[in-house]
DNA sequence: ACAGTTAGTTCCAATTCGGAACTAATGGTC
DNA sequence: GACCATTAGTTCCGAATTGGAACTAACTGT
């Protein structure tokens, strides 16, 4: 199977990954959520080729994450904007972040700090269900087959 | 810049990206929460070619990711097992799982559904501070560099 | 002796990437 | 009017990676 035939996958996090998973992809959104919007600022940024950029960035509007945006014409020059779909990745970089944080940091410690702005403590984020408040791990989650694909998403004892 | 010198940024993310950014990768790791830990059974779920699988997997391993665990000798066998620092991805699997559920399900809903054993409803996974308990959105995070890269990861105003 | 199992490795053509140069549309300066 | 600067890309080429298939190694069972 192709890499790019991923969202065809019946999976969420599958057609997720068609969108934002490419090499480049998270990094362009981390600057996104920095207050870059302009080609050449993610460029330079990033160090990534432009070509390639121009690809992950049109797959972005394409998938809804950014939208392109004119801040000016004449010439006609555009920005890219993060969607209300776009923000609502923010849980994913920031829970990313802070696993890199935790395991990947250097001698000097994390390059950043996500204060929490209300109460003014570093953010520590937990994956939490919001109905009961607890705090979840993976062993506390039991998968439940959509019918429409019964029998066909999970792995069988067998193998 | 070429993608594998990523993992030289002074960036929490960017490290992350480097040991689990690359395409198959977070995949790999969905279905070792979902119990698959053999070389075989990973292929045959994800149609990802061998090769690539055994690139990933050594990724996974040498970045602490998983680990190899001999499951028989005569002959030698090994299996792959999420470790603690694997097992900490999971926020962020389940939060970009949740995120393709809310946007990118079709028209026969989310193929899975992740409920919480010890309260039985739906897992709703929000970005929370642990330390005041608010949901946090990215207007509510303050970055504060770390001194020793002062000025050189936050964009300016001038681009 | 021969098929089956499991975890890879090897080979090749096709695609994608990294690096650099180039284009297009326009404004500002000498 | 000629020339440089700005911005967002596109084009070109050699190098690296991918997808697909076949092959290897080390056994077990029949």
């Amino acid at each position: 199977m192709r890499w790019q035939d991923i969202d065809q996958q019946p999976c969420s996090l599958a057609r997720s990954l068609a969108i934002i998973g490419d090499n480049w992809t998270l990094l362009v959104l981390r600057d996104c959520f920095l207050g870059v919007r302009r080609f050449d600022d993610f460029q330079q940024r990033l160090g990534v080729t432009r070509h390639v950029l121009s690809d992950r960035l049109r797959k972005l509007a394409d998938g809804g994450v950014l939208e392109k945006v004119a801040y000016q014409e004449r010439p006609l020059r555009h920005e890219y904007r993060l969607t209300t779909m776009g923000r609502d990745l923010y849980p994913v970089i920031a829970h990313l972040a802070q696993w890199g944080d935790k395991y990947l940091a250097g001698d000097a410690g994390p390059p950043l700090v996500r204060v929490h702005r209300q109460c003014g403590e570093p953010l520590e984020a937990k994956l939490q269900c919001s109905h009961c408040g607890d705090s979840v791990e993976p062993k506390d989650i039991r998968l439940e087959e959509n019918p429409h694909w019964a029998g066909q998403l999970l792995p069988t004892k067998a193998g």
